[in-house]
DNA sequence: CAAGTAACCTACTCCGAGTAAGCTTGACCC
DNA sequence: GGGTCAAGCTTACTCGGAGTAGGTTACTTG
């Protein structure tokens, strides 16, 4: 099988052993196995476990900003950009289930310094986006609230996708909804400090 | 040295070791060392390592489910309740800024079962006390809203907390604040939907 | 066909979690 | 005093898994 291949599996096996058994309760030679081929490959392609765990979490980060990115095209006003983005985000933690509680149930901090910093990348990525958003209509509004703002929408992000996938009634667009009746009222509210 | 002052000297240890080379590096070799005794004794008192941090872990939830539940004694309305509770966790996880990193950044979900299970706990506890604050002042709004909103609280809670902690400038009655502010409006517009 | 390289293997080393078995010291009883 | 029991502690292991050294096979390319 060719490099490129064999890596795609690698890291599909992983992300499936890691999510069901713990990072730390699944061994590379497990791994290896369910590949068919022996530890050493492993070692060949990702340089160690923790290699290995990044590059699942890396793959899934790229195309989580590629899915946001993408909703946002065409939005007609920043509460309708907010919106589609959440909507994104909370599909593509539904339909990737197994990479999300990979990270934020977070293997990611206890298998090494750079699993973590994967971790911290994408949620500060996240926050930057927001920021952002949040700049263009609220113009006048001090940076330490935007960026605070930034990660309460961040967080309860993360804690809604977890608690909505885990529930069979909750689509995505009622999560998404559910953020922008809490938040968006508030986040207005903030210009007038 | 009798058992009980012992236990809280490998705890105290164990939460700051953890907390800066993070669980997975740390050996109970290290700890037991720093303790002035050897192995065993850890093992005879905890069990085992992920033993070890589950009793950090639940000692600090002891305690912080202490601060909050003290600090609404004597509150005047529901907002006043929600803002003391939310100034009390602020607080808590400043003055336990390792033990709290410990539980977030989670080497718990990598340890091993039993901790994850440990901070699934926290966080139930959490939300449970949010649901049943909404439920008190908006009787009406639907049981999955008021849960929700309870895990939106409790997210944005997580990571403005991680964020703070960072930050010398702002404090816990402000961090507190902006939660309020952001999400206080959105949470009364429920029962209208 | 020779040479190189991609994909793969077996057979290790080493370290750390967890354990077996026993030592020491002091309290308490007769 | 001596016997006995327990708490606190130790040394000296086993065992499994991360990571590595070095070699084999087979396909491509000049």
């Amino acid at each position: 099988m060719p490099r490129a291949e064999r890596e795609q599996q690698m890291m599909a096996v992983a992300e499936e052993v890691f999510a069901e058994r713990g990072y730390v309760a699944t061994s590379v030679d497990d791994i290896a196995e369910r590949c068919g081929v022996s530890k050493p490959m492993i070692y060949e392609y990702f340089g160690s476990k923790e290699g290995l765990l990044v590059a699942c979490i890396r793959q899934a980060r790229t195309e989580l900003a590629k899915a946001t990115t993408e909703s946002v095209i065409g939005a007609q006003s920043a509460e309708d950009a907010l919106r589609r983005g959440l909507v994104a985000f909370f599909e593509f933690t539904d339909t990737h289930r197994r990479a999300w509680s990979l990270m934020l149930r977070s293997e990611a901090a206890v298998a090494g310094p750079a699993a973590a910093a994967e971790i911290e990348a994408l949620r500060q990525e996240q926050v930057e986006i927001d920021v952002a958003l949040f700049r263009s209509f609220l113009p006048d509004a001090p940076e330490v609230e935007l960026e605070a703002s930034a990660h309460v929408v961040v967080g309860a992000c993360e804690r809604l996708s977890l608690w909505y996938v885990s529930r069979d009634d909750v689509t995505a667009e009622q999560a998404a909804d559910h953020i922008m009746r809490a938040l968006w009222t508030g986040m207005q509210s903030l210009v007038r400090d």
